[in-house]
Order: C-alpha cells, then sequence, then structure tokens
DNA sequence: CTCTAAATTAGACTAAATATAAATAAAAGC
DNA sequence: GCTTTTATTTATATTTAGTCTAATTTAGAG
C-alpha cells in the first residue's frame, strides 16, 4: 500500500483513457490502480479497490449514464469524483453537479485545467473549469445573463414537455394524466411563451438541448 | 528528411491527441510532424508539411467540421485522411466516405482497430472499422438489413422534411417552394409512412439524426 | 389576509391535417 | 415501344387539433 492517491479512468473511449493516463503519468502523487470502459467493470473495481478518486465520462450511452455518480458513492463513499465529459446539456450537468461530483471539466478543456483538476481532485478539492462555472454563475446570478433563468418551467410544465417531445399529442397526454385536453393546450402556449419560441418543433429541440428527452432508444 | 510516414494529429481535444500521439510513438515506421486543435492552424500545417497522413475528428462543431476532407485535399492531393470521430449520423459519414477519406474509425472503435487503421492508412491502403463497414454494407445491400434502405426518401421528401423540422407549418413551406400546402401534407404522409414513423414529433428526431437539420445554431 | 403564480377547465372558433381520389411526368423493366 | 412504378402535383370533403378568451381553484410569498 503506497501513500499515493489511487485513481481509477473511466471512459469508454479508448484514446480518452489512454490520454488521460499519459497526463497522469506525470504527476508523481498519483497511482493508477485500474480501467474501466463500462459501468458493471467500473463498479466492481471501485468496490474492490476503493479509489480515492475516479475520473469519468458519464456521457457514453450504453457504456455510462449520468446516473453513475451516484452508484459510485454507494459503493465507496470516500471516493471523489472528477467528471470529464463531452456533455453539453445544461440541465442533465446541473444534474450531475448535484450528485455527489467533486469536480467537472469538458473535454474541450486545455491541458493546463485538466492538469489543475487532477491535483486538485487529488487532494479532495473541487475544481470546475470555465464553461462549467458559466454554467453555476448562470444558475445563480440569473439576472446577469441575458439569456436569463436556466429553466424557467414549473414541474407540471416540464413534465407535459417531455411528453409532447416524445411525440404524443394532447389527448393521449391527457388521457395518461388523466387531465382534460384543454389544460394541455394551455400549458403548452404558456411554455412556447415563457421559451419565446413559436413552433412546436422548437420545443422538441429545446427539450433534447435540456436533457428532457433522448435521441435514439 | 527521414523514411518514416509523416503523420499530423488533429482533434479539438486535448486528451484524444495525447492518446492518439501515445498509441502512434509505438509505431517505429511513424513520426508525428504536428497538432492541430482547429481548422486553421490544421491547414497552414498541411500546407507547410504535406503529411503523408492526416488523422482527424470532423465532428467537432468551431473547431473542425465535415468540409475539412475536402479542404485537405485541395491543399496536398498526395495527404491520406484517417477519420477518427465520434460522429453518429449516417448520412453525414456517408458524406465525408464519399469526399476522399481513405479510412475511417469511430472513437469506440478498441485499440486492435486502431492501430490496424493506423498502419494501413500509413500504407496508403484503406481501412474501415466494424461499424462503419456495416453502414457501406447496409447502403449497398439494402435489402439485408431489418432496417433496410438508409433513406429511402426522394430528394423532394429529404427537402420538405427539412422545411418541417424546422419549425415550419405546411403553408409556410407550400408558399416558399410555389406549391399547394396539399402537396406538403401528401409528401408529409408519404415520409411518415416508408419511415414507419406516427407522429410528426418522431420525424424531427429522425430529422436530426440523419443531420439534415442542426441541434443549437 | 392579500396577491401572485401554478394548475386546471370550458365554449366558441380557426386552422391544420387526413382520407380519398386522381392527374402528370419521369424512370425502370420487359 | 409499351407497361409499371415512383415522384410530384393537386382538389374536395371531412375530421381533428389547436387557439383565443375567460374563469376557477389551490398553494405559496409577503
Amino acid at each position: 500500500m503506497s501513500d499515493k492517491v489511487r485513481v481509477v479512468v473511466a471512459d469508454a473511449q479508448v484514446l480518452c483513457r489512454v490520454g488521460l493516463c499519459q497526463v497522469l503519468k506525470a504527476e508523481e502523487q498519483i497511482e493508477i490502480v485500474g480501467e474501466a470502459n463500462n459501468t458493471e467493470s467500473l463498479l466492481s473495481l471501485v468496490s474492490e479497490v476503493k479509489p480515492q478518486v475516479v475520473i469519468i465520462d458519464y456521457n457514453q450511452p450504453g457504456y455510462f449514464d449520468a446516473r453513475i455518480a451516484g452508484q459510485i458513492k454507494d459503493i465507496s463513499p470516500i471516493t471523489d469524483i472528477l467528471v470529464i465529459s463531452s456533455d453539453d446539456r445544461k440541465e442533465r450537468i446541473y444534474q450531475v453537479l448535484e450528485d455527489g461530483v467533486n469536480s467537472f471539466l469538458t473535454k474541450q478543456c486545455d491541458e493546463g485545467e485538466i492538469i489543475d483538476a487532477i491535483r486538485a481532485t487529488a487532494k479532495g478539492d473541487k475544481f470546475y473549469c470555465h464553461k462549467i462555472l458559466d454554467l453555476i454563475i448562470e444558475r445563480s446570478f440569473p439576472s446577469k445573463s441575458e439569456n436569463c433563468a436556466a429553466t424557467p418551467l414549473s414541474p407540471r410544465e416540464k413534465e407535459i414537455l417531455t411528453l409532447v417531445a416524445k411525440g404524443k399529442i394532447a389527448k393521449e397526454i391527457a388521457a395518461e394524466l388523466h387531465i382534460s385536453p384543454h389544460t394541455i393546450y394551455t400549458h403548452r402556449k404558456n411554455i412556447l411563451r415563457k421559451l419565446k419560441l413559436t413552433s412546436p418543433t422548437e420545443m422538441i429541440v429545446y427539450a433534447l438541448e435540456q436533457g428532457l428527452i433522448e435521441l435514439e432508444s
């Protein structure tokens, strides 16, 4: 048992794993104790070695998904998580940030930020890259942003938007939620007004961007 | 001037560049003569060093796009191109394949395929990973696939699908194309029938998957 | 307690979409 | 050359979805 920080690298893409390992090798106080390319192998690895740090891209359908942070914390609460993801959906990112992740980078980050983040997380500190910090600030101080409020939709409106985006028509949604079709129309009108959109199609695009629905199943 | 194959690595993500360089280092007969993280620096690099091979991910909005293969070939016709991309839109992939690319991998490929592809491309051969070969075969022998024809839509139908997906209603499209709104309805009905879809919303999702429209502008 | 926002609903009305049918032109097959 | 299919186009009558306006109920903020 060395006194180095024990790190697990989890990414479905071999190039990213190799790149990350290469960057980590330059760090004296870090030891890579394992790699994983899917949820199953990562979780058994975590339960086995209880690493101090897991570096992961959760945004890889079929390999990893956004629930991974909670699953890691359940198995090993002492493990700190550094996300290096290609995700660009604000709501999904907010969700992951609230889910016990310590540090968060995007794959567009430059080398300096990656190294800083790895060092900070290995010390138990938190680190967020510029892009993620901008998102956090935008959410904390919505008045500063020109785009304003991240999601000004009420829970019910989100629910209805999700169903609309899935291709259901008002009548079907009404039957599902046991309310009148007129209620759906009103909600939808309010959603369009709030988001300053003009066509139902733009709602789909919005829902996709916000991570309310997924492309391909 | 050595007798090694001179390779340029182009990827906006530093981790992928590092990973790729690491993999290439293991290849005796390859020499990395430059790296680029955006179109401008790549093109000036290509024009300067005229590499035998460029390895690139064209699917990085703001850094590289699908036109890059043609641009490289214009500057340096002798350069072979190996794409290692995260793109999953069939139509876009077909378009790039027709655009003078020699080899094509996805970032989900395993290490073996990546090494094989690099060696093959360095020798001037072509290489396609399993996933891409499946796509090519699917297009060449549409009857074999259960999903059948990649895009069985006529040009006119594609045009109308694109406009519908942009949020325009039949009347607006009719005015734009100088035809009757009824024509639009008929086309749309045919599109839904051909794609075995049931709601207009699914058309939007289809158009997004096919790369007919783009998320965010 | 009052005021606002969220959630709900209805009736009258308008616009969009479907079903059905069909004409024309071009491409493919024999 | 003739037939068949596909693409493109259109129309009428009918059905359905969606909008506008208006209103009620509930819950939370101040």
